[in-house]
DNA sequence: GGCATGTTTCGGCGGGGGCCGAAGCATCAG
DNA sequence: CTGATGCTTCGGCCCCCGCCGAAACATGCC
């Protein structure tokens, strides 16, 4: 069986607030230096060093040797798919804990990921959770807690918008008997679904890719571009907010 | 934002083999009291109640007293999928690192653990997946790693043996727009999906209930009976290996 | 009331592990 | 070659926290 030391020691690796900080800082999908995260996590780097040589000896990171930098980032889908469970947890325990606790970093950066960030590999925050509720008021995307998956109209539409759906599509296995499924992911800052898998993965780097949304400097952040703005406006009758 | 302490935190919770080994206990679903939790961790009921303590100021565990009792379960389905995603990232270390580590608990329950159990509130294990293969073959679900869905013919099916895919729909939302949706849960022992979320449950309930599966002593194993053996074969062509 | 059982609280012990400074390798620039 | 930069290794400090024994509290049975 699993050894249930296995199962605590891959919890333990998340648990200590450094690592948490630096997985948390890669759940973008980025690679980074071992400075970079020190960095994040508020440590020096031989400290940082260490804790990284942790976690990818526990496979929850993966290295790419470059020159003398070395990049990390994180594993594989199913360790950020861990990592956002554990956010959805501990944001349901803040909802309820609202005890005088430290309050940890409340500032402009935090309003920017609120309002758009990347989770991984598809966008998150209140953007995210915008667009999954125009696309379900649609009609283009079914979701509930268990699943989604696209409707026709859906595929069509995103295909004219330009998303493509079959990259990466053998890797992903999104797709099965013609159907294309897609994930919901709870948004930790709003607390709703929005859309996640192998469909929001498409989304986010068509946006991405088309210049609709930006990365903000060195954070998960996102911003909406002038064209992006158009784009969703004219698309889903979303109006950014300013 | 959520703060990466609360974070940190709920994974900390997770990380000590004592409260991992008591959390596992309780992924069938299960009220236990805490002298059982301290017998399953190894440690005494003083130190089990500690650890309670926090899992339930922590929110991972709700308890519900019960004259000199007190019955701790596994507070939500958000905890559930947590622990989950955080045993198929283990089970997927395991996989490369095997390494002459501390061999935990090899025996005859750990046989009956990987042939058939529950996993809070559906089926896990060979049995799990062997019906998951049956219900995809025969075009009844549809699996992929985003998501899966019941074909009208699968609804009809299920519908035919007894499986009630109204119950407990409201508070799931595992339906909408008439569609019902199935998660995909990666089993830790067979490093294959399985069935989980709404209809997942709905399978695992209508087993139970009609005495085709029954839980063994007082694990998260289950036998399947002679009953259940019989319906398997008709049904699914499904034949239980002795 | 008296006793048994389940659970919590307290106190103290001990070990694991996070942290940093300093030094040692590797890589690149000039 | 020399210096700068990124990363790792080593050593030692220190604190957190898991653990148990003993005792107190709560509940139920006789």
């Amino acid at each position: 069986m699993v050894s249930t030391s296995a199962f605590a020691e891959a919890a333990t690796l998340v648990g200590d607030p450094a690592r948490a900080n630096m997985l948390v800082g890669l759940m973008d999908g980025r690679a980074l230096t071992a400075k970079e995260l020190a960095q994040a996590a508020g440590i020096t780097p031989q400290t940082a060093g260490g804790h990284l040589a942790r976690l990818t000896e526990g496979r929850l990171l993966a290295v790419e040797k470059q020159g003398r930098h070395r990049y990390h980032r994180i594993a594989s889908t199913a360790v950020a798919h861990m990592l956002e469970s554990i956010m959805a947890v501990a944001a349901g325990r803040g909802e309820i804990d609202r005890s005088p606790r430290q309050v940890v970093r409340v500032g402009p950066r935090d309003a920017a990921l609120r309002r758009a960030r990347t989770c991984y590999d598809h966008l998150a925050g209140w953007l995210a959770v915008q667009i999954a509720d125009k696309l379900v008021a649609a009609n283009y995307i079914l979701l509930s807690s268990d699943g989604g998956a696209l409707t026709a109209e859906g595929a069509r539409f995103l295909s004219r918008l330009g998303v493509d759906l079959d990259e990466g599509m053998r890797d992903a296995g999104g797709r099965r008997g013609g159907r294309v499924f897609c994930r919901p992911c709870l948004d930790w800052s709003e607390r709703r679904p929005h859309i996640a898998g192998f469909v929001g993965a498409a989304i986010c780097r068509c946006c991405l890719a088309r210049g609709w949304v930006r990365r903000l400097d060195g954070t998960r952040a996102v911003n909406v571009t002038r064209t992006g703005e158009r784009v969703l406006a004219a698309e889903l009758d979303l109006s950014i907010r300013r």
